[in-house]
DNA sequence: CAACATCTGTCGCCGCCCCGACATTCCGGA
DNA sequence: TCCGGAATGTCGGGGCGGCGACAGATGTTG
């Protein structure tokens, strides 16, 4: 995912249907283009909710809470994390298109999980009530819905074969490669990366200096920088 | 989970969204539990496809095919996994009413993992071209199409926290309360359970046999029967 | 510039679990 | 009924990785 230098401080309230918008929602539902989404299906989708900005470190939801609204990430990082405040483990990190929130509110239960800006995150906030109503009436709507989340099953059916049978070095590799943005550079800590992985940060730092003296990368204070990309794919053995 | 018996057929195709539908079905998504397509919804999708039964063993895909199709598992038990012949880690498991094949169709990919059936299974194909019309004339379709997928999303989820930091006691003690059936047995061979879990046959034997010593399960050839369920949940440490 | 917080880099100990090997038990088919 | 395949039960060796500890490096704040 190409994370972009975006301005921050933005964020205001009702805005008039902008085709920006509507372009960033077309490309936010999946990869496939042999559905398109009409303007009026976005001005909908819009209509039935109003963004919200978040600072870094702010929750949109935590677990346990009701579940009353569903969110799409238009613009910065989500981290979808479970456990309590002495240990957390990490189940996703979503980014700009993902849609989070909805199982719980679909199934109406709790928030089975909290998701936490990791940096400036603004994001359309869909009330139940008013989502479900636009969805029976625009199925192009619900099936572009429909794709996100499936993609979203088909990142965390890989994840699973990524624990099973991994060695820690492997899965640090799988994730630079995943993570690297376009100047082959990932900008998180060795303790991130151990929390993403749900492994220890001494592992995670063997594994790079691993990697450094293969000369597939360079590490340094907070960033990490993918030199040779093959070693490193042939490093994560996919 | 009672069900409303005085309900009408279900939308009928150039009929006006209705509000009253959308009402009910806000009330009735909770609590779907394992029952994730219900047998109604299975008798509208009947038109679109055709049944096909599999026997133990033979597959309904296999990865890297072609995706022309979608399955809704009528009966038996389907194991998703992945990998070549010599080591496969499997993805999940689906019973009756799960949707399986999805994903890789919806994205117009090849089929990410294999499908095997386990048991006795029928399944209704729903080819591509066919199913997305359906869906967009019926949005109640739609709707339970896309939380079945996302009620998949959640236990990969709760899968992927049970493979974090879990050591093997606790996930075959938790994979037991998952499995057992009303008379509290498991048919499944300690191998199979290794598979499910992606660990070692014979790590499952001593967890099985801690279990056993302290009275929590009797083992058998081929079935285990939990005799002290809360002992079972404590081992857990859910 | 100094004090502080955070992050990186390493070491040693120890426990869990993978793997190979083998004996034993169970079940189904000829 | 007998036999072969499959499943269970157990042991020991070895390795990966978690955990605590600590030093040095790097930003950050007053």
């Amino acid at each position: 995912m190409t994370r972009q230098p975006g301005k921050p401080g933005m964020g205001r309230g009702g805005s008039p249907p902008d085709i920006q918008h509507a372009m960033w929602l077309a490309r936010s539902f999946g990869r496939t283009d042999y559905l398109l989404l009409r303007p009026e299906d976005l001005a909908a989708l819009e209509g039935a909710g109003s963004y919200v900005s978040k600072y870094p470190g702010t929750h949109l939801f935590r677990q346990g809470e009701a579940s009353t609204a569903a969110y799409v990430i238009q613009k910065g990082t989500v981290e979808l994390y479970r456990g309590d405040h002495t240990e957390s483990m990490v189940v996703a990190r979503a980014g700009a298109g993902s849609v989070i929130g909805d199982i719980a509110m679909f199934r109406d239960e709790p928030y089975f999980q909290s998701a936490r800006a990791v940096d400036a995150v603004t994001a359309l906030r869909i009330e139940r009530n008013r989502l479900l109503p636009v969805l029976m009436e625009r199925p192009v709507i619900a099936l572009r819905w429909l794709v996100a989340g499936l993609s979203q099953l088909e990142r965390t059916q890989r994840r699973v074969l990524g624990l099973l049978h991994r060695t820690v070095l492997e899965q640090v590799a799988g994730l630079l490669l995943d993570e690297a943005d376009d100047r082959g550079e990932i900008h998180l800590s060795q303790a991130a990366i151990a929390r993403l992985l749900g492994t220890s940060r001494q592992s995670v730092n063997e594994a790079l200096a691993e990697l450094r003296s293969s000369g597939a990368v360079e590490t340094g204070y907070r960033v990490i920088r993918l030199i040779d990309r093959p070693a490193a794919a042939r490093a994560a053995a996919e």
